[in-house]
DNA sequence: ATATTTAAAAATATCTACATTTTTTTAAAT
DNA sequence: ATTTAAAAAAATGTAGATATTTTTAAATAT
């Protein structure tokens, strides 16, 4: 019997196992309810998501195909491993390709790429309204990533955008780690602001070089703070 | 009964029934078996392919994360659709792609990466030996490859090369279309050979402007003869 | 007569249960 | 400790059951 009552059992209901599956495990993969290198077993799988082998493996492939899993013939899947080389390597991809983005964006944006960049900004420098300290983190995680997708959307190129997307996918189990060990002061709020500040300026006044920098260096930033969670967490 | 005779069925006996549907479906989309946009029956790749639904299905899934598939829940899968639009986004894409791995290429590229380079432009220099034209258009369009991967090693991201080999299979049927069309005259054929030379001295006198702009104007060039082969395509 | 709606039939996609093959574990023998 | 053989566990694949969509054709309305 299926529960039919909630909005997300409908919206489930209109999707197949799939892509419920598919949905469910990169979830779990990302948040590390699997940990790295762990063994996905199959029957373990059908149980706790309740779905038939099939469809989990189709989930599974998909996800090998991001780069979350990997599948050894006859041997099965496993969530990816974590590594400092995969780190330094995916962040600095990513951060070279944002600046592509951006340095596209100045010179391809028009006048609603501005106004939703604008628009993004000043909500995310509205986060202190926010209640207690871990929604408040949530909910500038949030509007931080959507700000930085309204600035790169101005590149105008979807197949870009999808390999940017795939990107931040495989940055994020690395970014939860920053995360987690975040805490915002007061001071760090106001700093962070300006440094968006300045960026949307810079992209106001279309310069490029200027933004391309910046933009470099603010998506490096975690890479210290997360090799040495990294690092710290081998030896415990 | 399955032939154990051939080295290639030696081959796919060691592979699952998953990597062989994925790797036939994905060369006959490629090479225009299946049409864009074409319906991908069940019934009919169970039948032509001599594998039962579930392994297909797996295949299908991880082509859909490629973007050479496109599925809708209860309606089955298709051939992703082809558009002048995604042809000069994946183009553009590509371009810019590449000419950030050869600025990377250049600031980092080592020994190694030099003489792979060197080798790969004589080899491909040595085309002409190859006896019929049909034939010669093969071995130059695979040489010519193994050159432009060669360059790109350089920059030393496995994820920006994974990056970069995504979008080439995505611009792989496109490009079939300009190949199919060409032939190559002697004197194309040395054209070719010093814009390659070129690009080489650009890049071991690490004049990374020089070979970004080659790069790009490089990749760049067969889409106005693939824009004209898919217009009149069209009015056919 | 033509177009639209409806209902039944056929075709198709999706999923599950089970069969087969391969790998891994266990424990006995060397 | 290493090898070997048997047993257990796991992965992969097939066949068929179920649910959905599409087609067909009859009935109704324009």
């Amino acid at each position: 019997m299926v529960d039919t009552h909630t909005q997300a059992a409908a919206d489930d209901a209109a999707t197949s196992l799939v892509a419920q599956a598919y949905r469910r495990l990169k979830a779990d993969i990302i948040a590390g309810e699997w940990q790295p290198g762990e063994k996905l077993l199959m029957s373990q799988l059908k149980t706790h998501y309740d779905i038939g082998a099939g469809p989990i493996r189709e989930a599974l492939s998909q996800l090998v195909s991001e780069r979350l899993v990997t599948a050894i013939n006859q041997r099965g899947f496993r969530v990816a491993e974590m590594s400092l080389d995969e780190l330094h390597d995916i962040y600095d991809a990513r951060a070279h390709l944002e600046a592509l983005l951006v340095q596209l964006a100045v010179e391809r944006g028009d006048d609603s790429w501005e106004a939703e960049l604008v628009g993004r900004a000043h909500t995310l420098a509205r986060v202190d309204e926010v209640n207690t300290p871990e929604e408040m983190l949530h909910v500038w995680d949030s509007r931080h990533k959507a700000f930085h997708t309204a600035v790169v959307k101005g590149c105008g190129s979807p197949k870009l955008l999808e390999m940017r997307a795939s990107l931040s996918d495989q940055a994020e189990r690395y970014r939860q780690l920053w995360l987690k060990k975040t805490v915002f002061s007061k001071a760090a709020l106001v700093q962070k602001r300006e440094e968006h500040q300045a960026l949307v300026d810079a992209l106001l006044a279309r310069d490029a070089e200027g933004a391309v920098r910046f933009i470099y260096d603010h998506l490096m930033s975690p890479v210290p703070v997360i090799t040495e969670i990294m690092t710290a967490g081998k030896k415990a």
